[in-house]
DNA sequence: TGTACATCAGTGAACGCGCGTTCACTGATGTAC
DNA sequence: TGTACATCAGTGAACGCGCGTTCACTGATGTAC
């Protein structure tokens, strides 16, 4: 068993506890029983439980980040980025709901700690939104206000799924919640007159 | 000081606290220090921690649910009723900060918990939604879909206040935010054909 | 190839601190007559 | 109005459990010669 490397399980093992249950409400003795090691095994990888789940959320959202700016690389049209970036999303969720959720729910926690120079998902959209107003595809808004209301209709939607609220895979959603972002991006530039 | 009652000082404390760290985030000794009472005080009337955050969260959130099914009665057009939600979910969030962010931490943790035959707020805006629908005002869609997108443009705007993302007061943006909601939603409705 | 040693992931028992909760008590307020 | 009693919010010290963390140890793998 320990040529699987016990850091991986208990990595998959905390995301999947911290998913369900939050950081605080999930013990290390819990995160290791999951994983199949000793609790000690944990800290010969990471020096507290607050660097697991930190160093967990981090690598998740700047990734997010890092594939959002492939995406804005590779398309350079408004539509086409962010049909790619509400797809990216829907698929993150659909192939991994535990890594999705953890992140929603630990973003309050674990945000505002995360100091880095690397851009975020929301630095990302809010680009996207800048680059399109810039050429001329968005009448004039605040780029924040704006990815606030895209990240809003996305994010929104997998908290409903997460709760039953709604039900199967998010990416057949991609399409119309695409469309609904873009048209409150454009309603929100009405106004601004 | 003890006229002024602990239980109103204790519940007031726990959601400033709550709101800043998560429940599990903050021990009972602070909320009682913070409330200026002793530990053993909150034990006079709330059988747990537990009990204190769980019945603060559904308080709050029921009541939410209730005005805005009030807003339902008082209004009868799709417009009229989006907007004077709108306008409620940001006179909230300005006139009490902590609460508003308590809610939304707190929900991964509550939520679940929560059972009551009471509307909760998602329903209502479902239900304006269906009567929208039905009443031609919107093509068809579904209205938890739907519900999403209006709450997330709102909740995720609100997120990112918090978080310093965007300044000043929500209720100035409520006009443009409910033009916003507005259009996610008629998009929405125009993919299922 | 064999031997001696270093390195390092992982074990499991132990520790001790902080936490939620309890409880005997105080003192103020309300009530009966 | 005064007296005796009941009620109840609030106190503060104490308890004990669960938790994150530590540490001496094991055994496997890598490396030097």
């Amino acid at each position: 068993m320990r040529a699987m490397g016990a850091k991986a399980k208990v990595e998959r093992a905390a995301i999947e506890l911290f998913a369900a249950d939050g950081v605080d409400g999930v013990s290390i003795g819990e995160v290791a029983a999951l994983a199949g090691v000793s609790q000690g095994a944990l800290y010969r990888h990471y020096r507290s439980k607050e660097e697991l789940a930190g160093n967990l959320f981090a690598t998740a959202y700047l990734r997010m980040g890092t594939e959002l700016g492939e995406i804005r690389g590779r398309e350079h049209d408004f539509r086409a980025r962010i049909g790619a970036m509400v797809e990216h999303f829907c698929a993150l969720y659909d192939r991994d709901p535990a890594l999705f959720r953890f992140m929603l729910i630990a973003q309050h926690n674990l945000l505002p700690r995360l100091q880095t120079d690397q851009r975020t998902p929301v630095d990302e959209v809010a680009e996207m939104v800048e680059d399109a107003v810039r050429a001329g595809a968005l009448l004039p808004v605040n780029p924040l206000a704006a990815a606030a209301a895209i990240l809003g209709v996305i994010l929104q939607t997998a908290v409903f799924h997460i709760y039953g609220r709604l039900e199967g895979a998010l990416a057949p959603r991609a399409r119309s919640l695409t469309r609904a972002a873009v048209a409150a991006v454009e309603a929100l530039g009405q106004g601004e007159a």
